[in-house]
DNA sequence: GCATCCATGTAACCAGTTACATGATTTG
DNA sequence: CAAATCATGTAACTGGTTACATGGATGC
């Protein structure tokens, strides 16, 4: 699911590996910190895959209101930018700035929308790039998420099969279970009775 | 961390890999399913290190209290037992009871006071046999996923490096894990006070 | 006697990790 | 010029997964 996350980082701005990382961390979701060993495979990957491309010279110096943020992104453009035009063509090992082509944005797309992989970093990513969606399609990964809390609620407080001498230990850490998800559930239906009053705002302000 | 439950399972009764894989499932922390295909390669390594053993006969018709609990688990023993010394030697393909040794135990022991590994699945899995150790390990074990969570509580709310447009979405990922890690931090606060009580309950009753 | 669950296992794969090798650029 | 940081990549491993192969026992 590291793919959602590069697509989605690149979709906002062209990057190189070591900058993709930075802002890897600190994606929601992306938790303890995706490795180079992880990444530039992955990076490979796409780009035989045709989803992404090393873009050298001018193709894209990120068009023109994305000045406004995130400077350490356009400053590492820059310097590639400057790098690879400037001298010869940029030794073995230099930067390599990657963009999403067409394909890669359809392939965004194709993996934000795929509500089967039920995976909760995998929901993460996508929630983190949902804003890429239409309204129904948001709705629709929303409710698909809840589909699955609910099922694994029902899931934990039923039978309770032999499950004799549970110690305190475990009681409690079922019940930490239940209430994270209970939590999660409510967090989930804010967002989808938000999602659903910008869905039908205009036209009619019935059904919460 | 499959480790940690089997042999733990295997502490309160002698199984065999389907039941124990039963027992698994409904073991808080071992989302979504461990499957066959991880179990019995897993039995089969803890037994060539000499932490587990099949029990083909009467070695141990599980003592005498435990008949209190766990009727499935008393059955399946009983079950195979009775197939292996029954007839005549069980076929190329029948049940395999494993019993863990003293090995074994030690090495539960070992994993369940392991702090390092700061895994949120390892984690739940220690907890669900942490009745095993002492208070003071408990109390070790407590206070380390406590720090390791106040480590994830700064890292989330610190910096926030290129959030510049930063959606409606991803801010409300991030409130909702911040609340999460809340959550569990209060929770863990509240076994941590109650395993203090017990600690020094009977000497002095102070510091709550 | 056929379906269904019980039961064990293998093989191929997957998504990531750590450790290592390499080198360029910046900065004190 | 040395140390730190930036930057890219490979190799070996980890801890699982799904799919497959096999077969015994039970129930209807």
């Amino acid at each position: 699911m590291i793919d959602i996350a590069i697509l989605g980082l690149l979709k906002e701005h062209d990057l190189h590996g070591y900058e993709l990382r930075k802002r890897l961390v600190e994606l929601p979701g992306s938790r303890p910190a995706v490795s180079f060993g992880s990444l530039y495979p992955a990076l490979g990957r796409l780009e035989r895959a045709g989803y992404v491309k090393a873009v050298t010279h001018e193709t894209s110096p990120t068009p023109a209101a994305p000045m406004s943020g995130s400077l350490a992104g356009e400053l590492a453009a820059f310097r590639a930018h400057r790098q690879s035009a400037g001298t010869t063509d940029r030794g073995s090992r230099g930067k390599k700035v990657y963009g999403l082509t067409d394909t890669g944005e359809q392939r965004l797309h194709e993996l934000l929308v795929e509500t089967e992989v039920a995976d909760d970093r995998g929901f993460e990513a996508r929630v983190a790039f949902c804003h890429l969606l239409t309204t129904a399609e948001r709705l629709a990964l929303f409710e698909a998420r809840r589909g699955e809390l609910v099922r694994r609620r029902d899931l934990a407080n039923r039978p309770t099969v032999a499950d004799d001498g549970q110690t305190i230990y475990v009681r409690s850490l079922l019940e930490r279970d239940a209430a994270a998800i209970a939590a999660d559930l409510a967090w989930l239906d804010l967002l989808i009775s938000s999602e659903r009053a910008r869905k039908d705002g205009a036209g009619n302000g019935g059904e919460q």
